[in-house]
DNA sequence: TTGCCATGTGACACATCTGTCATATGACAA
DNA sequence: TTGTCATATGACAGATGTGTCACATGGCAA
């Protein structure tokens, strides 16, 4: 957590500072970002810096929860209709919402897309404490909310109940990372419009006759 | 490409010193990867290393050469046989095949799983020409593999022709990840014999069904 | 034996980074 | 005005790392 001289500044110099830190973090990843940079980049002193911070874990901590809380941004409209949804529906929604994000908050996307391979051993527990964190924070975590919506796709019958719960779920998350990619790169190398999801889709009804129930019998 | 004097060496000094670089990249990642340690591990002076390699680079191209080389080895009978297989059951061996590579040899198999995600800049396109150089010596890409299954399966009607095939080799090369994920943490979890492939086979059940022929018409 | 050449060696120069500390600054209260 | 306290500063110590270079060693050929 930074220290409170940190949380007493000017919202101004705590915003340059936080994005001076992330363009570093997402350009360098955690290992290789260096502090020194953060502080010629943000124009402050390195007896400042640890003066807010205790150290560079400490900064970083605070950027993972300012970017989550900006996609929690994009996610929330989704989210707050979460039961409303079919598992494919909420994975289509979270794929296009997730890139929305992406594509209007590059430097925040870009961390949190694959900063998450760090070496360094701390790292590693630090990072699945901050995804706590994060989800004690929204009340919420991928694995209950895509949980949630294959119970509910279960009881709908939309899905054969032949496979495990925890099949389907690896099988959707590592989807949505994947679909997450491909419309992503689909959306940054088109000048098209907005409207094209057919990736999506085309993946999604894979995906949905692979569970879908008329399999049982055949 | 390591120097001549490297070359040189009988073959049990290059066997340490190889080893030695694959226990400090699999542990701390090429970024953090230290010449110092690895010179210290493998009982050689600093100067010595310079005349055997040009840099951290260097050695780290070599080591990756020795990894694909030996994980080819797994590999090698799976593919002898890749014109019989369809779809599903190469993906089934190949998976297979790679964890149990996994399991034998665990140093150069957690190098070759995430040591892909290095930030410097340079990194980027050396590993892409790292990958070229692989493939080249095997006359294999997993890509070209792969497509080549999938029009047989399409061929054989094991699949439906709604899809397309790019979208089929995305789908197709990220449940090879997943399942190789899965597969490797229930081998090392469970002290059961080597048998039990269940999960494979249930995720590739939802693959099989979700593309097979009978969905074009429901 | 002598001389040559491939190989081995570690001290060294130089760079980068982190975290600390003595000191400076500036605002505000007494 | 003066004293106090939060904040700001950058020089510094100490760690780590890389790549080089002048010199040592040892085997082999003449």
């Amino acid at each position: 957590m930074p220290k409170q001289t940190f949380i007493n500044l000017p919202q101004e110099k705590k915003d340059t500072i936080l994005h001076e830190a992330m363009l570093e973090f997402g350009h360098y990843g955690f290992d290789l970002a260096s502090i020194q940079r953060i502080i010629e980049q943000s124009g402050i002193s390195r007896g400042s810096f640890y003066q807010y911070f205790e150290d560079k874990t400490d900064i970083f901590g605070e950027v993972m929860l300012e970017i989550s809380a900006r996609k929690m941004k994009y996610l929330n409209p989704v989210l707050e209709k979460k039961e409303e949804y079919g598992l494919f529906e909420l994975l289509k929604e979270m794929v296009k919402k997730a890139v929305h994000f992406g594509l209007e908050d590059p430097v925040a996307f870009q961390i949190g897309k694959d900063l998450i391979s760090s070496k360094t051993l701390d790292m590693k527990t630090f990072l699945e404490s901050m995804k706590e964190e994060v989800y004690k924070r929204n009340h919420i975590s991928p694995e209950s909310l895509y949980v949630k919506a294959i119970e509910n796709s279960l009881a709908r019958g939309e899905i054969s109940n032949q496979y495990s719960v925890e099949v389907i779920l690896s099988y959707t998350m590592v989807l949505v990372d994947k679909m997450s990619e491909l419309y992503w790169m689909h959306m940054t190398r088109q000048t098209k419009p907005d409207k094209d999801d057919s990736i999506i889709t085309e993946m999604l009804s894979i995906l949905r006759y692979g569970l879908s129930s008329s399999n049982k019998t055949s």
